[in-house]
DNA sequence: CTCCTATGTTGACAGTGTCAAGCAGTGGTG
DNA sequence: CACCACTGCTTGACACTGTCAACATAGGAG
């Protein structure tokens, strides 16, 4: 985690790993199952740190409409904060689509149930509604991490596009 | 381009580029300055088909409301078909965010104004406008081609995301 | 013809992922 | 107590990779 905050995973090795470590270079092998198995684990601690970003953001919400712009706002913020765990999280070559890891499955539930159940509290179908909210929130936050726009404009048109999609 | 249909960016070497063109593994290096040059002319290649895609689709659509839905499943079904081209398009190792090469800064350029004009013409602010929909058709496309959705799930929520968006 | 440039070649080096084999303690079982 | 499995670690090796340097060759410009 300490060298994910420094450089994104692809430039990671495990050997990096060991000397940071002060171990010889085959010891996190007793640890991870591969290259893979060590980037999974940093998925999964940056999933859980960015589920719990929008959680609490979701529960300091005043109101159905501000818990879905807050929450969304937090992700993004997480994404601009921390663009290299950020990444990892997605990255279709660490987990792969059909079966993700025992410990980033509930994970990924977790997010998906916070989402939509605040999409529905603020008005939105359930399935299409989660689907529409995370979209946007994680095609901006994609975005503005990569630096085609900054966090405020990021942030501002999260809120406008939020707004204007829940029911009035 | 040809192994990228077949594998991610990030498992494509030097020498088996040099190897599929059936020259010694250090000819690339008089085409590509670097790994980094290759991966970055694959991004732009793909960036000029996605642009192209959703160009046809904004182009062929009837009404100002219908285009920006199009050019949205367009882009998403391009990012769902070429998993590995739109990868390396917003891969922030190949391209850093302060200076795009001379090739992918017009394709970016090109593709913010066709959201852009499309947006405006279906009655959106420009600047917000654009980045609601470029985030929301960018977040669909990433996360439906890392399996996290159908696609005919995307294409529905994105329909429905954009018509609320759009002022009726 | 001569020379330059584009393209290609071989050879070398350090760094990496990964496998195989072995070593040192630590705990529990007979 | 002796014994044993086990966990964590070590060293050693291998093939592969990105990259640098030096050298070859061929075709066009002068």
């Amino acid at each position: 985690m300490q060298l994910l905050a420094e450089k994104p995973a692809g430039e990671i090795s495990l050997r990096e790993v060991a000397r940071a470590a002060d171990v010889s270079h085959n010891a996190p092998y007793h640890h991870f199952s591969d290259r893979r198995g060590l980037l999974k684990v940093l998925a999964e601690r940056s999933m859980a740190d960015l589920v719990a970003a929008v959680r609490v953001a979701i529960e300091g919400a005043s109101d159905p409409a501000s818990a879905v712009i807050e929450g969304g706002a937090a992700y993004i913020r997480y994404a601009v904060e921390h663009p290299n765990g950020f990444d990892v999280i997605y990255d279709p070559t660490v987990c792969v689509p059909g079966e993700p890891s025992e410990t980033m499955a509930p994970l990924i539930t977790e997010l998906e149930e916070l989402l939509g159940a605040a999409s529905v509290a603020a008005g939105l179908d359930g399935q299409t509604g989660l689907i529409g909210v995370w979209g946007l929130v994680n095609g901006l936050a994609t975005l503005c991490a990569a630096g085609h726009f900054a966090l405020d404009d990021a942030l501002a048109a999260s809120a406008d596009a939020l707004t204007r999609m829940l029911p009035r």
